[in-house]
DNA sequence: TCCTAAAAGGATAATAATAGTCCTTTTAGC
DNA sequence: GCTAAAAGGACTATTATTATCCTTTTAGGA
C-alpha cells in the first residue's frame, strides 16, 4: 500500500541527479538516464512533465538539454512527487468534502486527512539540495 | 498517489461496522454489506482474510456470521489496513536493505523510511473503538 | 438423516493503471 | 540545409483492481 510507482521513483532519481550537477550545466536527457539507470524514453516523458510546470527548464536542438527550473534548495521533494504522481491522497474522501456521502458522520475520514498532512509534511521539508547531498 | 484501494476502504467500513454492534452479536455478512454499502461477494473475500489472521471470528452454517476477533479497542486501523493491503511501503527500498542497489548512498531512502514511520504511527494510534464512535 | 443457512474457496472476467516503446514533429545551432 | 535534441502522439504488454459466479464445507434444526 501507498507505494510509489516506478515513474515517481525515476522522477526523483532524475531530478536529484540534475541537482548534483553545476547549476548552469545543461544536461542531456540521455546522460541523466544513463547516470540514474532509467529507460531514456520513459524519463523523457517525466521531464516533459517537469518542464511544463517549470520544475526544470529545457532547451531544444543542438546543445540543448535540461537544467533545474529553480535553485535546488527551493524545490521540495513534495513538488517533484506530486508533479508526476498527482496529489497525495490516502483516500478519495480527503480530496473534497462530498466525495463520499458518508463523510459527514465517518470517523475514519479525519484519520486519512491526518495521514495526508503527515506525509506532505515529511516530503515538503526535504529539498533537492538536501537530496543532492553537496 | 498513496491511494487506498476500494478493497481497503471496504475492509475498514465493514469491520468498523462490526465494532459498532454489540460485541457478542453474530452479524451476517449480507447484513454488514448492506449496512456499509459494499458488494457482498467482495466483502466476503475481505472478511475471509480477516478471519485467517484472527481479526474476526467466523461461524459457518445456520446462525453463523462474524464477530470481532478481539475487543474493539485492541484492533488498530493499521492492522486492518495491512491485513488487506499488505504492509505500508512508500517505496520498495524501505522493505529490506539491498532491494535497491543505490540505497547505500541514496539520500532519498531515509525520507521514505520516515514517511513509512509517520503513516504507521498515525494508523496505529487509532482503534476500532475510536472509529466506532461509541 | 435430510434440508437449509451461511461462510470458505476457487475460477473467471472486465476494466483500469503501470511501464514502457516507437515514430513523427518542432526547435535550435552550425 | 544538416544535425542534435527535446516535445508530442500513438501504441503495446503486463499487471493490478474490482469485482462476479459457482462449488464445497460446516453447522443447525426439522
Ligand atoms: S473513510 Fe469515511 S468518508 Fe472516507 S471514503 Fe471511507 S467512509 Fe467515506
Ligand atoms: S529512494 Fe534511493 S534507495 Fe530507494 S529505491 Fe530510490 S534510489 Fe533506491
Amino acid at each position: 500500500m501507498m507505494e510509489l510507482t516506478r515513474k515517481g521513483e525515476y522522477a526523483v532519481r532524475g531530478i536529484v541527479y540534475l541537482a548534483t550537477q553545476p547549476e548552469d550545466k545543461v544536461c542531456l536527457l540521455s546522460d541523466i538516464a544513463a547516470a540514474v539507470d532509467v529507460p531514456a524514453t520513459f524519463l523523457a516523458k517525466i521531464f516533459q512533465q517537469f518542464s511544463k510546470i517549470g520544475l526544470v527548464k529545457s532547451y531544444r536542438g543542438t546543445g540543448g538539454g535540461f537544467v533545474l527550473g529553480r535553485a535546488a534548495d527551493r524545490i521540495t521533494l513534495l513538488e517533484v512527487v506530486e508533479a508526476v504522481e498527482g496529489p497525495i491522497i490516502p483516500n478519495r474522501c480527503v480530496v473534497a468534502p462530498g466525495e463520499c456521502p458518508r463523510d459527514v458522520f465517518c470517523n475514519v475520514h479525519p484519520v486519512w486527512k491526518r495521514v495526508q498532512v503527515q506525509v506532505r509534511d515529511v516530503l515538503e521539508k526535504v529539498t533537492l539540495r538536501d537530496l543532492a547531498g553537496l
